[in-house]
DNA sequence: GTCTATATCATGATAGAC
DNA sequence: GTCTATCATGATATAGAC
């Protein structure tokens, strides 16, 4: 029911349909209009006559995709908080809660596991308007979020959990805009009896999580550090200076 | 002694400055020579008079950094295991390692922290001639720290300690690369004393570090994971049928 | 409504005067 | 070494034919 968009012709589902892959493949900036049209088969002025720009193209695309992937997330938050209790959600529930609707989303898609790459290319486009899109489009979700996380840390400051999320967050981009997502999850479950959605998230959340919940004091990696540093400094001054004796070494 | 580079005239060291501040600020792709050449006071056909092309600018400019910088982790850790011991080198050290360096390159440049950001970009820039400069200079220090990594790490299969290395890494990119790392910093370093380096960095690696050491298990986040399937299961049976009782659905 | 042809601009690169 | 002028190419966007 309710067809994505009932107004289109087949051209501007094509023209949507190349954009997405040009655009998971290439990023915002690299992607030409006439690479979109010619891989849909479409004159060069297609994309301007059924969208009006390059940009307005892409933000239908996106907002195709993500609206309804931050809807989703929010509905499945809501249900869980029903079904549990709101309270009795721990980090790994909150993640699932993040990362499921994003698999559904690649579901239905053509692209199948391409379309969490999408995901990872828009949290890691460098271009503004890219940036621009997701500040505004992601505003009303996270501070939903972030409630959901606080009760499921409730040990943890709200300075501290802002800060781990957004470590967080950027940490799952820089992890799912990578070229070769493919052979990494596949690695990731090497040995494993299936390959299934179910176990790859587990495995991401269970690498996410730790970030968010590990404990305060980090005096040893700042001790770590420390000795680490003076080695550098030893190293730097007899590099200039060979005649020096101590076991320091300069290599 | 040795200069960093002695046949050049202020010009192209102008250049070269510049080049890095635009490509900090903007990457690769969307730097355009006119820029470069306005921002440097120098004419557009400079850059192609000293470097050769736009790329080559940028090689030279990554070279000079990045493999300064690989040269000195190298160093940096066969001195600390020359110092402690080849075996006794925890994960937080050999993190140490491979920042501290970074740091170091930082604080002699112009940018001071800005060059920490020239780290995210080359990490994260899309562009294919960025990712293949990566990919060369970096394969000659891979596998000594992950010789190291592996000590540091016994009981984890080697398997095992190779995804999660990618993971790190690519999840390093992803915060390193992020547009505002002064204010997450400062944030991170709220309510301490002193914001010094070596606070900086063992935070850093304090977030870093648990996606290495965390143990194998997550039945945890699989069951987290499976609940949450099902409730999303359910919603989109519910959404679209409001009659229906299987729990199977079909979409 | 759809596509062809074209306009306008910015890019990287080159040739040649000085 | 530096500059001006220019090239070929590819970018987005528009006008107008059918």
């Amino acid at each position: 029911m309710t067809a994505p968009y009932v107004n289109s012709s087949a051209t501007k589902a094509r023209l949507l349909e190349a954009a997405e892959a040009l655009f998971i493949e290439h990023g915002y900036e690299a992607m030409s209009l006439r690479q979109i049209t010619t891989q849909a088969g479409a004159n060069l002025a297609a994309v301007n006559y059924h969208f009006g720009s390059k940009e307005a193209l892409i933000h239908e695309l996106l907002t195709k995709r993500l609206d309804r992937l931050n809807q989703e997330r929010l509905e499945l938050l809501t249900a869980c908080e029903q079904r549990y209790g709101e309270d009795a959600l721990d980090v790994s529930v909150v993640l699932s809660v993040l990362f499921v609707p994003g698999l559904r989303l690649g579901r239905d898609s053509a692209g199948g596991a391409a379309s969490i790459r999408l995901l990872g290319r828009v949290y890691s486009d460098p271009s503004p308007f890219i940036r621009d899109y997701l500040h505004d489009h992601y505003k009303p979700i996270y501070g939903r979020f972030f409630d959901a996380f606080a009760r499921a840390l409730p040990n943890l400051p709200r300075n501290e959990l802002g800060v781990r999320l957004q470590f967080s967050l950027k940490a799952l981009a820089g992890v799912l805009a990578s070229e070769n997502m493919d052979e990494l999850v596949a690695a990731m479950c090497v040995g494993e009896a299936v390959i299934d959605d179910t176990l790859m998230l587990a495995r991401l959340i269970a690498f996410i999580a730790p970030m968010l919940t590990t404990p305060f004091g980090q005096t040893e990696q700042t001790n770590a550090v420390k000795r680490v540093m003076e080695l550098a400094e030893a190293a730097a001054t007899t590099a200039d200076i060979p005649t020096r004796r101590e076991p320091s070494a300069r290599r």
